[in-house]
DNA sequence: TCGATTTGACCATC
DNA sequence: GATGGTCAAATCGA
């Protein structure tokens, strides 16, 4: 199985500064627990006792005080530091989280779009003869040869923050399982040309092959990234979404209206709703973590999965329930008013495992 | 009713 | 002729 970490020879110092990024990120996580642990211990002595003692709540005061100015931007710029890093060491595309990415930048006779939105190329070669398209030809295009394209390997199908649309389906030839054809959801209204495939292209583990086609031109809705990363621009976020190894986001259940993450997922859900089909076990897998259920015992790797009844349950320490490897682990986390999250166990966290998703 | 999905048909490329 | 990519009518579902 190809690896899936790959980083460029080039880019050794922006690992470096990643690991530097995230072991400072991991200091300032343990420095809000222990804020955390201090404010939670106070705050149930103070109920215990129910005085109203004013030592007790100026601590609370400056803790909070502390965690709004100094921890929590503290820590999320040095995840966003990190984030930044990464996208840049991924070759210019959109910062992938998980997936193998290979990012395949040929030097191909560029692809321009004609007029009624099918493609044509663009090439003084011989070999590649311009023709011109007739719309009202059903099925008249020409066959993609190379493109501004790149591939995606996962274990899971992803979110890549982008609406998409199926437009087909077809067997290919010694493939097990057939391939999904997507397209931009914006392709009429926008003009965006953006398509890409998924198959399946494994069993056991389960894998996923999805080929990129063409560059967004659609202002689409939030990406998926800038999601996670505008959470900090939302005071009422109830949580900071972590992205495990198998990309399964912990989605906010809280149905905002306001919250342009809301509105943006109804698009992509449907793709998971689609990539159902390619997928189901994995599929009914993203719907749990969808669904906050907290029941799940199925394995998979390092999933993170809140109780969404309890996002609410401010400056109280929560239960987080991480499967590895089949084997049900915990620890806890903390959860503010700012939506910050802490892994308890963030002593365990291992730098060269997130560089892996990478 | 409207938007998304399914699926057979069509056509370019190999 | 085989194969793969796309279209669009039919169908589905919210």
């Amino acid at each position: 199985m190809e690896s899936p970490c790959s980083w460029p020879e080039n880019s050794s110092s922006d690992r470096r500064k990643a690991i530097e990024e995230l072991l400072k990120g991991r200091d300032l996580a343990l420095e809000l627990r222990r804020l955390l642990n201090k404010l939670s211990s106070s705050s149930s002595a103070e109920n215990n006792n129910n005085n109203n003692d004013d030592d007790d709540d100026d601590d609370n005061n400056d803790g909070v005080l502390l965690l709004n100015q100094d921890l929590v931007p503290k820590i999320l710029t040095s995840f966003t530091n990190t984030l930044s890093i990464l996208k840049n060491s991924s070759g210019g595309g959109e910062y992938q989280s998980d997936e193998v990415v290979s990012q395949v930048q040929t030097n191909a006779p560029h692809l321009s779009w004609d007029t009624i939105g099918r493609k044509s190329e663009d090439s003084s070669g011989d070999s590649c003869k311009s023709t011109l398209i007739v719309k009202d030809k059903r099925g008249c295009y020409k066959r993609r040869k190379c493109s501004d394209s790149w591939t995606k390997d996962s274990s899971t199908l992803v979110d890549d923050g982008h609406a998409w649309r199926k437009y087909g389906q077809k067997v290919i030839l010694n493939a097990k399982y057939p391939r999904n054809y997507f397209r931009c959801t914006h392709k009429h209204d926008q003009k965006c040309m953006a398509t890409k495939q998924v198959q399946r292209i494994q069993e056991d583990p389960p894998l996923f092959r999805t080929n990129y086609y063409g560059q967004h031109t659609c202002k689409n809705l939030l990406k998926a990234s800038q999601l996670f990363m505008d959470t900090r621009y939302h005071d009422n976020c109830p949580m900071i979404s972590f992205c495990d190894k198998e990309n399964n986001y912990i989605i906010n259940n809280n149905s905002n209206s306001n919250n342009p993450f809301v509105s943006s997922f109804s698009s992509v859900k449907r793709e998971y709703q689609d990539e159902q089909e390619i997928m189901p076990s994995h599929y009914d897998h993203h719907r749990h973590d969808l669904t906050h259920n907290n029941n799940q015992t199925e394995s998979s790797d390092h999933c993170y999965i809140l109780s969404p009844d309890d996002h609410h349950h401010h400056h109280q320490q929560q239960h987080l329930t991480t499967y590895d490897s089949g084997v049900v682990n915990s620890s806890s986390l903390s959860c503010t008013d700012m939506g910050v999250m802490v892994v308890d166990s963030v002593d365990n966290f291992d730098a060269d495992d997130l560089f892996e998703f990478c």
